[in-house]
DNA sequence: TAGATTGTTAATCGATTAACAATC
DNA sequence: TAGATTGTTAATCGATTAACAATC
Protein backbone atom coordinates (compact mmCIF):
# COMPACT_ATOMS: atom_id res chain seq x y z
CA UNK A 1 0.00 0.00 0.00
CA UNK A 2 1.47 3.48 -0.74
CA UNK A 3 0.66 5.71 1.63
CA UNK A 4 0.57 9.31 0.88
CA UNK A 5 3.45 11.50 2.24
CA UNK A 6 1.66 14.76 2.72
CA UNK A 7 -2.01 13.75 4.15
CA UNK A 8 -0.91 11.93 7.55
CA UNK A 9 -3.19 12.82 10.05
CA UNK A 10 -6.66 10.55 9.53
CA UNK A 11 -10.07 12.42 11.10
CA UNK A 12 -11.61 9.99 13.36
CA UNK A 13 -14.50 10.29 11.53
CA UNK A 14 -12.64 8.78 8.84
CA UNK A 15 -11.47 6.17 11.11
CA UNK A 16 -15.03 5.20 12.78
CA UNK A 17 -15.87 4.44 8.89
CA UNK A 18 -13.34 2.28 8.33
CA UNK A 19 -14.85 -1.20 9.74
CA UNK A 20 -17.88 -0.56 7.64
CA UNK A 21 -16.20 -0.08 4.67
CA UNK A 22 -14.24 -3.37 4.87
CA UNK A 23 -17.81 -5.23 6.35
CA UNK A 24 -19.37 -3.77 2.68
CA UNK A 25 -16.59 -4.64 0.41
CA UNK A 26 -15.99 -8.12 1.75
CA UNK A 27 -19.56 -9.08 1.58
CA UNK A 28 -19.44 -7.59 -2.17
CA UNK A 29 -15.92 -9.71 -2.88
CA UNK A 30 -17.49 -12.77 -1.15
CA UNK A 31 -20.47 -12.33 -3.68
CA UNK A 32 -18.44 -11.87 -6.83
CA UNK A 33 -18.68 -8.21 -7.61
CA UNK A 34 -15.86 -7.27 -9.08
CA UNK A 35 -16.05 -3.26 -9.99
CA UNK A 36 -17.91 -0.40 -8.51
CA UNK A 37 -18.47 2.97 -8.21
CA UNK A 38 -18.16 5.41 -5.48
CA UNK A 39 -21.55 6.44 -6.01
CA UNK A 40 -23.26 2.87 -6.22
CA UNK A 41 -21.16 1.92 -3.60
CA UNK A 42 -22.16 4.87 -1.26
CA UNK A 43 -25.70 4.39 -1.77
CA UNK A 44 -25.49 1.04 -0.57
CA UNK A 45 -24.02 1.98 2.52
CA UNK A 46 -26.32 5.49 2.86
CA UNK A 47 -23.42 7.71 2.54
CA UNK A 48 -22.81 10.38 0.14
CA UNK A 49 -20.01 9.35 -2.64
CA UNK A 50 -17.99 12.35 -1.91
CA UNK A 51 -17.58 11.05 1.80
CA UNK A 52 -16.70 7.79 -0.38
CA UNK A 53 -14.37 9.33 -2.37
CA UNK A 54 -12.66 11.68 0.42
CA UNK A 55 -12.62 8.70 3.01
CA UNK A 56 -10.17 6.57 0.92
CA UNK A 57 -7.81 10.02 -0.40
CA UNK A 58 -6.28 9.75 2.99
CA UNK A 59 -4.85 6.48 2.13
CA UNK A 60 -4.07 6.34 -1.19
CA UNK A 61 -5.55 6.43 -5.01
CA UNK A 62 -7.40 3.16 -5.52
CA UNK A 63 -9.97 3.82 -8.51
CA UNK A 64 -9.84 4.99 -11.80
CA UNK A 65 -11.67 8.04 -13.61
CA UNK A 66 -14.52 6.52 -15.65
CA UNK A 67 -14.01 2.93 -14.38
CA UNK A 68 -14.57 3.27 -10.57
CA UNK A 69 -12.80 0.65 -8.34
CA UNK A 70 -11.95 -3.00 -8.46
CA UNK A 71 -13.87 -4.76 -5.35
CA UNK A 72 -10.99 -7.44 -4.56
CA UNK A 73 -8.76 -4.59 -5.01
CA UNK A 74 -10.19 -2.16 -2.46
CA UNK A 75 -11.08 -5.02 -0.07
CA UNK A 76 -7.51 -5.70 0.23
CA UNK A 77 -6.65 -2.74 0.48
CA UNK A 78 -9.42 -1.79 3.50
CA UNK A 79 -7.88 -5.41 4.84
CA UNK A 80 -4.21 -3.69 4.63
CA UNK A 81 -5.39 -0.69 6.50
CA UNK A 82 -7.16 -2.05 9.35
CA UNK A 83 -4.07 -4.62 10.04
CA UNK A 84 -6.28 -7.75 9.45
CA UNK A 85 -4.08 -9.92 7.59
CA UNK A 86 -1.99 -10.13 10.96
CA UNK A 87 -2.42 -13.02 13.01
CA UNK A 88 -2.94 -11.54 16.72
CA UNK A 89 -2.26 -13.56 19.70
CA UNK A 90 -5.20 -13.06 22.48
CA UNK A 91 -6.02 -13.71 26.03
CA UNK A 92 -9.33 -13.02 27.34
CA UNK A 93 -10.07 -12.12 31.07
CA UNK A 94 -13.44 -13.08 32.59
CA UNK A 95 -15.62 -15.96 31.32
CA UNK A 96 -19.08 -14.64 32.08
CA UNK A 97 -21.63 -14.85 29.43
CA UNK A 98 -20.01 -11.77 27.77
CA UNK A 99 -16.64 -12.85 27.63
CA UNK A 100 -17.91 -16.06 26.24
CA UNK A 101 -20.09 -14.38 23.23
CA UNK A 102 -17.13 -12.81 22.54
CA UNK A 103 -14.40 -15.45 22.12
CA UNK A 104 -17.29 -17.42 20.14
CA UNK A 105 -17.99 -14.23 18.27
CA UNK A 106 -17.68 -15.74 14.68
CA UNK A 107 -15.87 -12.63 12.89
CA UNK A 108 -13.36 -13.27 15.12
CA UNK A 109 -11.39 -15.92 13.89
CA UNK A 110 -11.97 -14.73 10.16
CA UNK A 111 -9.99 -11.07 11.44
CA UNK A 112 -6.91 -12.88 12.59
CA UNK A 113 -7.52 -13.08 16.12
CA UNK A 114 -5.98 -16.25 18.01
CA UNK A 115 -7.51 -17.10 21.43
CA UNK A 116 -4.20 -18.35 23.34
CA UNK A 117 -5.83 -18.46 26.73
CA UNK A 118 -8.24 -17.49 28.95
CA UNK A 119 -8.96 -16.30 32.38
CA UNK A 120 -11.39 -16.06 35.31
CA UNK A 121 -11.29 -15.17 38.91
CA UNK A 122 -13.72 -17.80 40.09
CA UNK A 123 -12.23 -20.62 41.27
CA UNK A 124 -15.58 -22.82 40.31
CA UNK A 125 -14.79 -21.96 36.53
CA UNK A 126 -10.94 -23.23 36.61
CA UNK A 127 -10.02 -26.00 34.62
CA UNK A 128 -13.56 -25.08 32.84
CA UNK A 129 -12.99 -26.15 28.96
CA UNK A 130 -13.90 -22.80 26.93
CA UNK A 131 -12.86 -22.57 23.26
CA UNK A 132 -10.78 -25.55 23.70
CA UNK A 133 -8.80 -24.31 26.44
CA UNK A 134 -8.95 -24.45 30.37
CA UNK A 135 -9.99 -21.62 31.92
CA UNK A 136 -7.24 -19.99 34.22
CA UNK A 137 -6.72 -18.05 37.49
CA UNK A 138 -6.55 -14.42 36.99
CA UNK A 139 -3.17 -14.76 39.31
CA UNK A 140 -1.52 -16.37 36.45
CA UNK A 141 -2.16 -14.12 33.54
CA UNK A 142 0.85 -12.02 34.58
CA UNK A 143 2.97 -14.76 34.31
CA UNK A 144 1.43 -16.09 31.26
CA UNK A 145 2.39 -12.65 29.45
CA UNK A 146 5.42 -12.81 30.62
CA UNK A 147 5.67 -16.41 29.22
CA UNK A 148 3.54 -15.76 25.22
CA UNK A 149 3.63 -13.16 22.84
CA UNK A 150 0.09 -11.73 23.59
CA UNK A 151 -0.94 -9.09 21.33
CA UNK A 152 -4.21 -8.04 22.07
CA UNK A 153 -6.31 -8.32 25.95
CA UNK A 154 -9.81 -8.25 26.16
CA UNK A 155 -11.50 -7.78 29.03
CA UNK A 156 -14.89 -8.75 30.36
CA UNK A 157 -15.38 -8.17 33.67
CA UNK A 158 -17.25 -6.02 36.22
CA UNK A 159 -16.39 -2.64 35.96
CA UNK A 160 -14.45 -2.40 38.84
CA UNK A 161 -11.68 -4.83 38.24
CA UNK A 162 -11.52 -3.58 34.72
CA UNK A 163 -9.12 -0.80 35.56
CA UNK A 164 -6.29 -3.52 37.64
CA UNK A 165 -6.80 -6.22 34.68
CA UNK A 166 -6.05 -3.39 32.21
CA UNK A 167 -2.90 -2.17 34.16
CA UNK A 168 -1.60 -6.50 34.62
CA UNK A 169 -2.26 -6.37 30.68
CA UNK A 170 -0.07 -3.48 29.66
CA UNK A 171 2.98 -4.65 32.36
CA UNK A 172 2.17 -8.03 30.66
CA UNK A 173 3.22 -6.47 27.26
CA UNK A 174 0.08 -6.32 25.02
CA UNK A 175 -0.11 -4.25 22.50
CA UNK A 176 -3.88 -3.29 22.51
CA UNK A 177 -6.83 -3.59 24.68
CA UNK A 178 -10.42 -4.50 23.88
CA UNK A 179 -12.38 -3.45 26.97
CA UNK A 180 -16.18 -4.60 27.46
CA UNK A 181 -16.58 -3.64 31.17
CA UNK A 182 -18.62 -0.88 32.02
CA UNK A 183 -15.97 1.56 33.22
CA UNK A 184 -13.75 2.74 30.28
CA UNK A 185 -9.63 1.81 30.91
CA UNK A 186 -7.09 3.79 30.22
CA UNK A 187 -4.17 3.08 28.08
CA UNK A 188 -0.49 4.56 27.25
CA UNK A 189 1.43 5.55 24.59
CA UNK A 190 1.91 2.18 23.64
CA UNK A 191 -1.14 0.82 24.36
CA UNK A 192 -4.34 1.18 22.43
CA UNK A 193 -7.15 1.04 23.71
CA UNK A 194 -10.74 0.32 22.62
CA UNK A 195 -13.51 0.57 24.89
CA UNK A 196 -16.76 -1.12 23.82
CA UNK A 197 -20.13 0.35 25.98
CA UNK A 198 -22.46 -2.15 24.02
CA UNK A 199 -25.31 -0.90 26.80
CA UNK A 200 -25.06 2.49 25.91
CA UNK A 201 -26.66 1.46 22.71
CA UNK A 202 -29.66 0.24 24.17
CA UNK A 203 -29.76 3.38 25.61
CA UNK A 204 -29.73 5.16 22.71
CA UNK A 205 -32.90 3.50 21.33
CA UNK A 206 -34.53 4.30 24.56
CA UNK A 207 -33.53 7.56 23.69
CA UNK A 208 -35.04 7.69 20.06
CA UNK A 209 -38.58 5.45 21.14
CA UNK A 210 -39.02 8.50 23.40
CA UNK A 211 -38.58 11.35 20.89
CA UNK A 212 -39.06 9.95 18.17
CA UNK B 1 -39.00 17.66 33.16
CA UNK B 2 -39.61 20.75 31.37
CA UNK B 3 -38.36 20.52 28.11
CA UNK B 4 -37.74 23.85 26.58
CA UNK B 5 -39.38 24.71 23.79
CA UNK B 6 -36.79 27.05 21.65
CA UNK B 7 -34.32 24.17 21.28
CA UNK B 8 -36.00 21.16 19.80
CA UNK B 9 -33.36 19.25 18.03
CA UNK B 10 -30.74 17.66 19.84
CA UNK B 11 -27.46 17.00 18.06
CA UNK B 12 -26.71 13.85 17.29
CA UNK B 13 -23.16 14.37 18.77
CA UNK B 14 -25.10 15.02 21.96
CA UNK B 15 -27.62 12.04 21.96
CA UNK B 16 -24.23 9.78 21.38
CA UNK B 17 -22.78 11.36 24.59
CA UNK B 18 -26.14 10.38 27.05
CA UNK B 19 -25.91 7.29 27.77
CA UNK B 20 -21.91 8.29 29.17
CA UNK B 21 -23.59 11.09 31.39
CA UNK B 22 -26.15 8.52 32.52
CA UNK B 23 -22.89 5.74 33.77
CA UNK B 24 -21.37 8.70 35.19
CA UNK B 25 -24.30 10.25 37.12
CA UNK B 26 -25.31 6.64 38.64
CA UNK B 27 -22.40 5.75 39.88
CA UNK B 28 -21.66 9.29 41.48
CA UNK B 29 -25.38 8.60 42.96
CA UNK B 30 -24.44 5.03 44.19
CA UNK B 31 -21.39 6.68 45.74
CA UNK B 32 -23.58 9.28 47.74
CA UNK B 33 -21.92 12.40 45.85
CA UNK B 34 -24.58 14.79 46.93
CA UNK B 35 -23.33 17.73 44.37
CA UNK B 36 -20.42 18.26 41.84
CA UNK B 37 -19.84 21.19 39.33
CA UNK B 38 -19.36 21.00 35.19
CA UNK B 39 -16.01 21.29 35.82
CA UNK B 40 -15.27 18.72 38.23
CA UNK B 41 -17.77 15.88 36.44
CA UNK B 42 -16.02 16.65 32.83
CA UNK B 43 -12.44 16.41 34.07
CA UNK B 44 -14.08 12.83 35.05
CA UNK B 45 -15.41 12.18 31.85
CA UNK B 46 -12.52 13.58 29.89
CA UNK B 47 -14.63 16.07 28.13
CA UNK B 48 -14.26 19.52 28.88
CA UNK B 49 -16.76 21.65 31.06
CA UNK B 50 -18.36 23.85 28.15
CA UNK B 51 -19.50 20.46 26.16
CA UNK B 52 -20.92 19.22 29.62
CA UNK B 53 -23.21 22.11 29.81
CA UNK B 54 -23.89 22.74 26.49
CA UNK B 55 -25.13 19.50 25.93
CA UNK B 56 -27.34 19.79 29.21
CA UNK B 57 -28.95 23.32 28.50
CA UNK B 58 -30.89 21.03 25.16
CA UNK B 59 -32.89 19.61 27.72
CA UNK B 60 -33.21 22.27 30.54
CA UNK B 61 -31.83 24.24 33.33
CA UNK B 62 -30.59 22.04 35.97
CA UNK B 63 -27.93 23.89 37.88
CA UNK B 64 -27.22 26.53 39.79
CA UNK B 65 -24.56 29.57 39.80
CA UNK B 66 -22.26 29.25 42.33
CA UNK B 67 -23.21 26.19 43.14
CA UNK B 68 -22.87 23.26 40.29
CA UNK B 69 -25.36 20.37 40.25
CA UNK B 70 -27.31 18.32 43.12
CA UNK B 71 -26.12 14.66 41.67
CA UNK B 72 -28.82 12.40 42.31
CA UNK B 73 -31.52 14.83 40.55
CA UNK B 74 -29.31 15.48 37.24
CA UNK B 75 -29.77 11.81 37.87
CA UNK B 76 -33.01 11.48 37.60
CA UNK B 77 -33.47 14.06 34.81
CA UNK B 78 -30.83 11.96 32.80
CA UNK B 79 -33.06 8.87 33.09
CA UNK B 80 -36.00 10.72 32.22
CA UNK B 81 -34.11 12.24 29.30
CA UNK B 82 -33.28 8.64 28.31
CA UNK B 83 -36.83 7.06 29.43
CA UNK B 84 -35.16 4.47 31.74
CA UNK B 85 -38.37 4.75 34.11
CA UNK B 86 -40.20 2.78 32.06
CA UNK B 87 -40.81 -0.93 31.95
CA UNK B 88 -40.09 -2.49 28.40
CA UNK B 89 -41.56 -5.50 27.66
CA UNK B 90 -38.80 -7.41 24.54
CA UNK B 91 -38.46 -10.70 23.03
CA UNK B 92 -34.65 -11.88 21.93
CA UNK B 93 -34.02 -13.82 18.69
CA UNK B 94 -31.55 -15.46 17.96
CA UNK B 95 -30.25 -17.70 21.13
CA UNK B 96 -26.78 -18.35 20.55
CA UNK B 97 -23.58 -17.56 22.25
CA UNK B 98 -24.45 -13.68 21.48
CA UNK B 99 -28.04 -13.38 22.58
CA UNK B 100 -27.23 -15.65 25.97
CA UNK B 101 -24.87 -12.83 26.67
CA UNK B 102 -26.76 -9.99 25.71
CA UNK B 103 -30.31 -11.30 27.46
CA UNK B 104 -27.52 -12.47 30.81
CA UNK B 105 -26.19 -8.35 30.84
CA UNK B 106 -26.27 -6.90 34.21
CA UNK B 107 -27.19 -3.82 33.48
CA UNK B 108 -30.73 -4.70 31.44
CA UNK B 109 -33.36 -5.11 33.66
CA UNK B 110 -31.61 -2.52 35.99
CA UNK B 111 -32.72 -0.68 32.70
CA UNK B 112 -36.11 -1.80 32.71
CA UNK B 113 -35.89 -4.42 29.80
CA UNK B 114 -38.52 -7.42 31.07
CA UNK B 115 -37.61 -10.13 28.39
CA UNK B 116 -40.92 -12.00 27.91
CA UNK B 117 -39.86 -14.60 25.47
CA UNK B 118 -36.89 -16.31 23.57
CA UNK B 119 -37.08 -17.23 19.78
CA UNK B 120 -34.68 -19.35 17.72
CA UNK B 121 -34.92 -21.50 14.35
CA UNK B 122 -33.19 -23.99 15.31
CA UNK B 123 -35.11 -27.62 16.51
CA UNK B 124 -32.51 -28.60 18.41
CA UNK B 125 -32.80 -25.83 20.95
CA UNK B 126 -36.40 -25.53 21.41
CA UNK B 127 -37.87 -25.60 24.71
CA UNK B 128 -34.10 -25.30 25.88
CA UNK B 129 -34.29 -22.73 29.19
CA UNK B 130 -32.74 -19.90 29.03
CA UNK B 131 -33.37 -16.52 31.73
CA UNK B 132 -36.54 -18.40 32.83
CA UNK B 133 -38.28 -19.13 30.05
CA UNK B 134 -37.90 -22.13 27.22
CA UNK B 135 -36.71 -20.46 23.64
CA UNK B 136 -39.51 -21.05 21.00
CA UNK B 137 -39.82 -21.34 17.07
CA UNK B 138 -39.18 -18.37 15.26
CA UNK B 139 -41.88 -19.08 12.98
CA UNK B 140 -44.31 -18.60 16.11
CA UNK B 141 -42.67 -14.91 17.02
CA UNK B 142 -45.46 -12.79 14.85
CA UNK B 143 -48.18 -14.59 17.04
CA UNK B 144 -46.71 -14.07 19.87
CA UNK B 145 -46.13 -10.42 19.15
CA UNK B 146 -49.88 -10.11 17.93
CA UNK B 147 -50.69 -11.64 21.43
CA UNK B 148 -48.39 -9.63 23.59
CA UNK B 149 -47.38 -5.90 24.38
CA UNK B 150 -44.02 -5.98 23.35
CA UNK B 151 -41.81 -2.42 23.52
CA UNK B 152 -38.50 -4.22 21.71
CA UNK B 153 -36.80 -6.88 19.76
CA UNK B 154 -33.54 -7.75 19.97
CA UNK B 155 -31.80 -9.51 16.80
CA UNK B 156 -28.75 -11.62 17.62
CA UNK B 157 -29.56 -13.99 14.31
CA UNK B 158 -26.97 -14.53 11.69
CA UNK B 159 -26.40 -11.29 8.88
CA UNK B 160 -28.61 -13.15 6.30
CA UNK B 161 -31.87 -13.26 8.79
CA UNK B 162 -31.75 -10.14 10.55
CA UNK B 163 -34.02 -7.99 7.90
CA UNK B 164 -36.25 -10.62 7.75
CA UNK B 165 -36.59 -11.03 11.40
CA UNK B 166 -36.55 -7.10 11.93
CA UNK B 167 -39.99 -7.27 9.28
CA UNK B 168 -41.78 -9.47 11.13
CA UNK B 169 -41.14 -7.92 14.53
CA UNK B 170 -42.25 -4.59 12.39
CA UNK B 171 -45.33 -6.07 11.38
CA UNK B 172 -46.10 -7.75 14.79
CA UNK B 173 -45.93 -3.85 16.33
CA UNK B 174 -42.45 -3.27 18.51
CA UNK B 175 -41.53 0.75 18.95
CA UNK B 176 -37.79 -0.34 18.87
CA UNK B 177 -35.33 -3.00 17.74
CA UNK B 178 -31.50 -3.30 18.93
CA UNK B 179 -29.61 -5.28 16.25
CA UNK B 180 -26.62 -7.17 16.70
CA UNK B 181 -26.57 -8.85 13.59
CA UNK B 182 -23.42 -7.82 11.26
CA UNK B 183 -26.22 -6.59 8.77
CA UNK B 184 -27.28 -3.26 10.16
CA UNK B 185 -31.80 -3.31 9.40
CA UNK B 186 -33.95 -0.71 8.30
CA UNK B 187 -36.83 0.64 10.61
CA UNK B 188 -39.83 2.99 9.48
CA UNK B 189 -41.26 5.89 10.37
CA UNK B 190 -42.88 4.24 13.49
CA UNK B 191 -40.03 2.34 14.32
CA UNK B 192 -36.63 2.88 15.92
CA UNK B 193 -33.46 1.15 14.76
CA UNK B 194 -30.58 0.59 17.02
CA UNK B 195 -27.28 -1.06 15.13
CA UNK B 196 -24.83 -2.36 17.53
CA UNK B 197 -21.74 -3.82 15.17
CA UNK B 198 -19.63 -4.66 18.48
CA UNK B 199 -17.59 -6.16 15.80
CA UNK B 200 -16.65 -2.94 14.60
CA UNK B 201 -14.92 -1.90 17.67
CA UNK B 202 -12.11 -4.58 17.15
CA UNK B 203 -11.23 -3.48 13.52
CA UNK B 204 -11.02 0.04 15.54
CA UNK B 205 -8.50 -1.42 17.58
CA UNK B 206 -6.69 -3.40 14.93
CA UNK B 207 -6.07 0.21 13.09
CA UNK B 208 -5.13 1.52 16.34
CA UNK B 209 -2.50 -0.90 16.89
CA UNK B 210 -1.25 -0.35 13.21
CA UNK B 211 -0.76 3.29 13.06
CA UNK B 212 0.23 4.03 16.79
C1' DT C 1 -20.95 40.62 50.17
C1' DA C 2 -17.27 37.94 47.48
C1' DG C 3 -16.43 33.78 45.18
C1' DA C 4 -18.08 30.32 42.39
C1' DT C 5 -20.36 28.50 38.69
C1' DT C 6 -24.11 28.44 35.66
C1' DG C 7 -26.40 28.97 30.81
C1' DT C 8 -25.54 31.12 26.56
C1' DT C 9 -23.32 33.69 22.90
C1' DA C 10 -19.78 34.01 19.62
C1' DA C 11 -15.48 32.19 17.75
C1' DT C 12 -13.03 28.30 16.33
C1' DC C 13 -12.40 24.00 14.71
C1' DG C 14 -13.49 19.78 12.22
C1' DA C 15 -16.45 17.10 9.11
C1' DT C 16 -19.41 16.81 5.13
C1' DT C 17 -20.86 17.97 0.67
C1' DA C 18 -20.89 20.10 -3.89
C1' DA C 19 -18.54 20.98 -7.86
C1' DC C 20 -15.23 20.23 -11.38
C1' DA C 21 -10.77 19.67 -13.81
C1' DA C 22 -8.23 15.64 -14.84
C1' DT C 23 -8.26 11.45 -17.17
C1' DC C 24 -9.39 6.56 -17.93
C1' DT D 1 -13.58 10.05 -29.23
C1' DA D 2 -17.54 10.64 -25.79
C1' DG D 3 -19.14 9.23 -21.42
C1' DA D 4 -18.14 8.11 -16.92
C1' DT D 5 -16.00 8.64 -12.76
C1' DT D 6 -12.11 9.70 -10.13
C1' DG D 7 -9.34 12.67 -6.58
C1' DT D 8 -9.27 17.18 -4.84
C1' DT D 9 -10.51 21.93 -3.90
C1' DA D 10 -13.56 25.10 -1.94
C1' DA D 11 -17.98 26.01 0.29
C1' DT D 12 -21.11 24.68 3.67
C1' DC D 13 -22.59 22.74 7.64
C1' DG D 14 -22.31 21.02 12.36
C1' DA D 15 -19.81 20.39 16.70
C1' DT D 16 -16.69 22.04 20.17
C1' DT D 17 -14.61 25.44 22.93
C1' DA D 18 -13.71 29.94 25.02
C1' DA D 19 -15.45 33.68 27.24
C1' DC D 20 -18.51 36.16 30.09
C1' DA D 21 -22.78 38.37 31.89
C1' DA D 22 -26.09 36.70 35.06
C1' DT D 23 -26.84 35.18 39.54
C1' DC D 24 -26.85 31.86 43.41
Amino acid sequence: MILRPGKVIVPSAVIRRLPMYYRYLRAMTEKGVERISSKALSEEMNITSSQLRQDLSYFGEFGQQGYGYKVPELYRVMCDILGIEKQYGTVLVGVGNLGRAIINYDGFSKRGLEVMAVFDNKPLLYGEVVCGMPIKPVSQLYEFLCNNMVDIGIIATPAKSAQDIAEVLIKGGVKGIWNFAPQPVLGNEHVVVENTHFGDGLLKLFYGMKHN
